[in-house]
Order: C-alpha cells, then structure tokens, then sequence
DNA sequence: CGCTATCTTGACAATCTTCAAGGCCTGTGG
DNA sequence: CCACAGGCCTTGAAGATTGTCAAGATAGCG
C-alpha cells in the first residue's frame, strides 16, 4: 500500500505508491507492447531517468480531466477506464486501456478525460516537459506518437459511428467483438473477460445498465454468447455477432 | 454522397482539377493556417515539389473510405463533410473540415472515412510516402502532426461525449456554438452559418433530420436564435444555448 | 414564374430510459 | 461451515424522447 493518504501536499495522487527503479525501461515487460520500444540505448536510459513508477489501487483515478497536462502515462500493468463527465454526473466512457497503452495524447493544456483504474494499475508517468524534450531529440518517438494518435483517431471515429448510428444490440455485438478480437479460443468459442462493471459497458456504448444487460441476456437467449460469470462470457456464435455488429440484424427477431 | 459514374480510368478523382503549380506553396493564402507553416526555407520547397494542387467540385467526394490511404491532403479552400458509412447506408458525420485542415492522419493503412466536399474545395495532395519521407527530415512538421492529433483526439472524444450522453438539445446547441465560435457578431448576435444540409447536421449529431429541424424550431421560437434562411442563423441568446450545450437545461420548458 | 429539392410540421410508433423490485454472487463474521 | 450483508446484476412495467411515415411550406434556380 503505503498510499499517501490523503495529505494535502499531493492532492492528485492519493491511494498512488511512488517507486523510483533504476534503469527500470531496459528491463520492462511491458516495454514491446507500448511506445518505448521505439527507443533503444542512450535513449532508453534516458527515458528511465525521467520515468517515475507507481501504482493505483482499484477506483482511485490518476488522471482528472480539466487538470493541466502535466504528465504522459504508460500502463505498465493492469486495466483502467478513460471516461469525461457532464457538469450533472453523466458518464461517457471513451476508452478501455490496458498494459502497454500511452495515455495523455488527448490533451492540450488541460486534459480532456479522467483516467481510473479498473484492476490494479502499474505505470509510468513522465514529466511533460521533459518528455516533450526527449521527443525533441528521438524522432522515432515522436513518430510513433503520431502514428499512435493516428490510430486513436481511427478507433475515435467508429466509436462514434458506433454511439451515432447503430442500435443497442449493434452497440453491445460490436463491443464484445472488439474484446474477443485476439483472444481466440477453439473449440467452444471465444472467451470474453469484461474487467468492468455494467455500468462502466454502459457509459461506453452510450446506453443505460438495464438495457446492457437486457441485451446480453438476449443474446444468451439467442446462443449467439454464453455466460459463466458477469464478469466473463464465451462467444458462441461469432458470425451472428458479426453481422450485427455491422449493422446487418436491424429487424431480427432475437425474440 | 457523390454520384460517382464509374469510370474506372481515373475511379477516385471524378470531377477533380489537377494543376501542378509551381510553388505554390511559399505563397499559399491558406498556409498560415494550416501545418505547412511548421516548414520554411528549402524544406517548404520540397514540400511545394511533392503537392499536387487539385479542386473538387460540390458533392463530389476525394477521399472513400476503405481506400488505401495512398494521400496526404491540405483544404487549401471551401469545405467539406468526413463521414463513415454503415452497410445499410446509415451515415455518421464525424467531422466538418475547411481552409487549413489537414486529412489522413485516421488511416492506418486504408482511409477510416470518406470525404466529399459541400462547398467548392481546393486542396493540395501529398502522396503518402513521399510525404512520410519529407516528415523524416523535418521534426517540426512531425511534431506539428503529432499536435494535431492530439487536439483532433480532443475533439473526437467530446463528440463521443455528445453522440453518447447528450439530448437532442443539447446536441444542437453545442453543435450551434462550435459553429459560432470565431465569427463573433457584436450587437445583434453571433451569425452562424450552415453550409452542409439539415441532413448532414443530423448525421453528424447522430439524430434524424427532422429532430434537427424541429429543434432548431424551438429554439427559434424560445428566442434562443433567429434564422434568415435554413443557411444561416443569428444566436440571440449565447448564455442559455452555453447551459444546454454543457448539460445545464435538460428539463426545461423551451416548449 | 414555376419547378424541384430541401426544409418544416404533424401524427403515430418504437426503442430506449426510468422507476422499481427481486435475485445472485462475494466477502465477512460468528 | 453457514448465515448475513451489501453491491451488482437481472428482470418487469410504465413512460418519454426520438424515430418513422406522410404531407405541406419554403427557398433557391433555371
């Protein structure tokens, strides 16, 4: 633990335990699935200098949005949601991330989410400024950022195709296959593990709980998944799936 | 949606103008704009030799969706509507670009949407890997990307937020105001104006053509606007359309 | 000056939300 | 080991916002 519980002097980051490794990116696991494997040497080194690793329990946030940028991540370990808020407590979650993803691309000055975590959550923070100065001198960094932001924006774009225009089962089709995809078990079908709650699928997808969870027990009822706990399910029937997640089961019945 | 003929010489650049400048870049109007201002001296040179000058005429589009993404392109004028489809012909505007913007940083290797032009468009073509190339000798520009990914990751997760959780409303009241911004009128109101149709504005807010229009009805008859003609309004009253857009008005009167 | 496309308005229907209650699972304590 | 408590999930019924279908008005254009 050894959380900084709830002293003043650092308001951002209670229930957060601060441990300075030496040298901790040449050794780190999570280093070939994240941006940092665009650095290599010297700059590897230097990366670590500026590289601060801590943890955050399950339900404390490590990023405020509306705060000022002050810092990147990058998950190291563990699961978290990015979500923004109305001014009335209406959540849209806009993003699900996990070890290796980099976090604090969609910021200017300010960031424009809050980050919680949704399991147990390893990272790295570095300092802006010293980050941006890296990437002053690591083009490779630098382009791979983008090509990161560029393949946010990808993703970006079908959550919106997504929250505009399909349907609540469409929504939810789309949203299992996109955590099945890599995942790939034979024989009795994909296994689907949802780290988060129903109302956090909900406040993704642009939905209410009761409807999240009306559709999946409609698609149980369907064959088309299987459920074993809430928090994990097998896909049966992939194709069916497919097809409405593409917006091709508007009329079916599905009882 | 462009009625494209068929043609299968010249497939992408129906309707389209090319006019190979000479630098036309040193003394583009539209550069200070846009990210060409990150380059100067020889480096805007080189760019100037890489950009194809092209103009696209209304409802025709330049960029389709699942199209490799072999461009680069710069507005260099007019404006145009980026959108993605859904095989039934649902249609989710993710964005509306004009003098200055900068397309194809959400494709990885195939364009994630399409583009069409609303009004008359003159633009400025790079191909993909030359462009890449020029990016490897010149971190300002790169940089400049990277930025502007990061405020388009911005603005696309502020869209999710609206396509997910706002109302009717307050959809087209923060439409209306993202619109307003910049052209500020003193005096009788800020004037904005609309240059896609009523079922672009829908498509881009995720509602139907007639939840726009009766909106913006009400709006005009709760004196929140004034219109002239369907192409352009005046907003009356900036402060109540604020308090919707944030979220503030959800079960007001308005009629 | 009339034609056509776009926009507006109305009535009705459907999906999704809201409100409400019951069940399940987990973790804790006797 | 079992009982209990609390949160989370599921299910049901009613209601509201928005979508669908249809017709009429407006505006831009030849």
């Amino acid at each position: 633990m050894g959380a900084n519980a709830g002293s003043a002097t650092e308001p951002p980051w209670l229930g957060v335990t601060l441990r300075h490794g030496l040298d901790p990116c040449a050794t780190c696991d999570a280093r070939s699935l994240s941006v940092c494997d665009a650095l290599a040497g010297p700059d590897l080194d230097r990366l670590a200098t500026i590289a601060v690793v801590m943890s955050v329990e399950i339900g404390q946030s490590f990023i405020t949005e509306g705060d000022p940028a002050d810092h990147f991540f990058n998950l190291t370990g563990g699961s978290a949601k990015l979500y923004k808020l109305l001014p009335d407590g209406r959540c849209q979650v806009t993003g699900f991330v996990q070890t290796g993803d980099f976090l604090g691309l969609a910021a200017s000055t300010h960031y424009a989410f809050s980050a919680e975590a949704l399991e147990p959550v390893q990272l790295c923070r570095f300092a802006r400024g010293k980050f941006e100065a890296l990437l002053r001198d690591c083009p490779a960094m630098e382009r791979r950022l983008r090509q990161l932001a560029s393949h946010e924006l990808v993703m970006a774009q079908e959550q919106m195709l997504l929250l505009g225009r399909k349907s609540a089962r469409e929504r939810v089709a789309s949203f299992l296959l996109s955590r099945s995809r890599g995942c790939a078990h034979a024989g009795t079908g994909e296994r689907v593990l949802l780290p988060m709650t129903r109302t956090e699928i909900a406040d993704y997808l642009g939905l209410t709980i009761e409807t999240v969870s009306r559709t999946l027990s409609a698609f149980k009822t369907a064959r088309l998944v299987a459920m074993h706990s809430p928090a994990e399910l097998l896909v049966l029937d992939r194709k069916a799936l497919d097809k409405l997640a593409a917006g091709g089961g508007k009329g079916h019945a599905l009882t």
